[in-house]
DNA sequence: GTCATCGTTGCAAGCGATTGCACCGTCGCT
DNA sequence: AGCGACGGTGCAATCGCTTGCAACGATGAC
């Protein structure tokens, strides 16, 4: 016997499928006689009935889905962002579609059609670029979308990014209180809005605090590997360093691989700062100063952004910039030499 | 302007729909003018259309849509497993729907239903106890499913899943190897089945390599918390252990927690192995000794399955056990005092 | 020249739900 | 007693697509 639809539950409650329907609604089995309510849901419930979604769906043009695209689910940054997202969803019994893109225009692309074809009602991007075609073609058409964690640079799009420049700010403030004159950048991608604005919030730092500007170097992207080759370049180009300041928690640890490749120790000689904080950077070896993101509230805000402007979608798109915070742990600390002049 | 409908590529066509149904689909345009396949392909592109997924699922009665169960993709266990069953559902034109459960019945309850109404083709349950009802429940009903990581006692049931006893056999191996004697076993919840296949794979293995049966405790949750519960427990009933083995990788890092608190340092004091080795897990302090299993792969492996029981249901189910590795790092060494009789 | 065949296209039903509208009996009011 | 209002229910169209079947003209065989 196949699964029951909602012309067997009808006849079973010796009704119209019509009456079945309104029944099984709460918003409208206020039309229907309260006795007639029970005896369809009795009917449904003994028949083991489900509504059919997709026919559903057909007919209000809504899915209740939302398609969520990040760059990689492996990357542990991410989780806690799907998350958020997903159980903010979950409340207002909507589903996630997720895909991962690896940063590869193709799989962005094809990902995006087939959530368009599968009438998603929204989208959660977490990979957009500064200047980013698909998301430019996305805008204003099909289904309202919102940016997370990433923005890009013409704005006119709802997202709930990190505050990078406050965060930067934090992070090259903590390295000065200790005493730190010489600091260096390890840089994301610049075609990323974080690579960019933590470049920028980087630079103004510093000079805010008075300090020289430092040099800095970009990672091809925000990994481990990469992170490690552009730290060799800052390092052995600037062999003075007493602290780097890295794009985000991974490029952080690629730094620190590539300070010991060159005989020096995190943090005795040198301090390095992450950016992110995500999970178990406090289980490693330093333990990793970082700024920390709240990144399960991220996905949660970005959820709650989508839903919104599903319900009012002319509303006007707004950026939410998400308040970072320094945690202090392992990996910096006072430079072992102080600087030409006496620490403030 | 809305988005076109396969009517209004028709009619840009000058054709009938069910002509420009069947010039879009590959399989079917032989038996369309090649001519016309072509002037239905170009309106289509002209119109940018893409079809209603869910207008065709709802004919097909096929959504191409899986739903996938985890416990909580935030456990960097589960991450590469998703993207696994991901990539290779993509490969085949399927989405995949993403749902955290914590572990709780209600929430299960509640995504297994809301995926259900959503006509997923499958169902991949990473969540699975070892007498679940709700697994009883879906088997054999509307969607096929496969397990993914835990199976269930009853067996009948398709699943990919760890081989525990090997695993546990190498762990073991390998410290006997190293000289220890008192090992002991920290176990993951006893009811879910890769909590006590690697109990009954720690006795096993002690067993079979001439050891007295080591002293065990259960960990409430495959979690750091209760990892460091229940080590407590162990260590403090058993100070005599040199060596502890761990349900996974999160109550190694528990053990070792526990066993830093009451003065003894990993692995000079305590070697600790733990089983999965999930992401960065190489980069603790100490990097640590695990048992790999290869996440990826069986996150393919399940969607595969899961795949080729779509297509043939009747299929008899089959449980796949994927072959560990062991992986030696920091958290393992030889005793400091050696075992009362001299080493093998 | 006729008829069967084949290639190409159109027709229309149907997938499972929702919903505006019509219908109908009852009730209350005048 | 007659009438309108109203509560409760049924009818039928509709969402966008697929597909078995019918139709139709051209072709080839006899």
């Amino acid at each position: 016997m196949r699964t029951p639809r909602l012309k067997d539950v009808a006849e079973a409650a010796g009704v119209h499928v019509a009456t079945a329907s309104r029944a099984l609604d709460d918003s409208r089995s206020t039309m229907v006689r309260a006795e007639t309510v029970e005896r369809v849901r009795q009917a449904a419930s003994d028949l083991g009935y489900r509504v059919n979604r997709m026919a559903r769906g057909l007919k209000l043009n809504r899915s209740f889905i939302i398609g969520m695209l990040v760059p990689d689910i492996t990357n542990p940054f991410f989780p806690p962002i799907v998350r958020g997202a997903e159980d903010c969803l979950a409340e207002s019994g909507y589903t996630l579609f997720l895909g991962n893109t690896d940063n590869d225009d193709g799989k962005e692309r094809r990902h995006v059609a087939a959530m368009l074809e599968r009438q998603v009602d929204g989208l959660l991007l977490a990979m957009a670029r500064r200047r980013d075609p698909l998301v430019e073609e996305l805008r204003g058409r099909q289904a309202p979308l919102v940016l997370v964690n990433r923005t890009i640079d013409r704005g006119g799009v709802a997202a709930v990014i990190p505050d990078d420049h406050a965060g930067m700010m934090l992070a090259v403030e903590h390295l000065h209180q200790q005493g730190h004159r010489r600091i260096g950048h390890v840089g994301g991608p610049a075609d990323t809005s974080t690579g960019a604005r933590r470049a920028a919030g980087f630079a103004e730092a510093s000079n805010l605090l008075g300090l020289p500007a430092g040099p800095m170097v970009r990672s091809e992207a925000f990994a481990e590997i990469a992170g490690r080759e552009a730290a060799r370049t800052l390092l052995s180009r600037n062999p003075d360093l007493t602290a780097v300041v890295a794009a985000n928690d991974l490029i952080a640890l690629g730094t620190i691989e590539a300070a010991e490749e060159s005989g020096r120790r995190c943090p005795e000689d040198l301090s390095v700062v992450g950016f992110n904080d995500m999970p178990f950077v406090d289980r490693f070896r330093p333990p990793l100063t970082t700024v920390r993101i709240p990144e399960y509230e991220i996905g949660r805000r970005a959820a709650q952004l989508l839903l919104s402007r599903i319900e009012n979608p002319d509303q006007h798109p707004e950026t939410i910039l998400i308040a970072p915070e320094l945690v202090v742990r392992g990996s910096t600390r006072p430079p072992r030499l102080p600087p030409s002049g006496p620490p403030v």
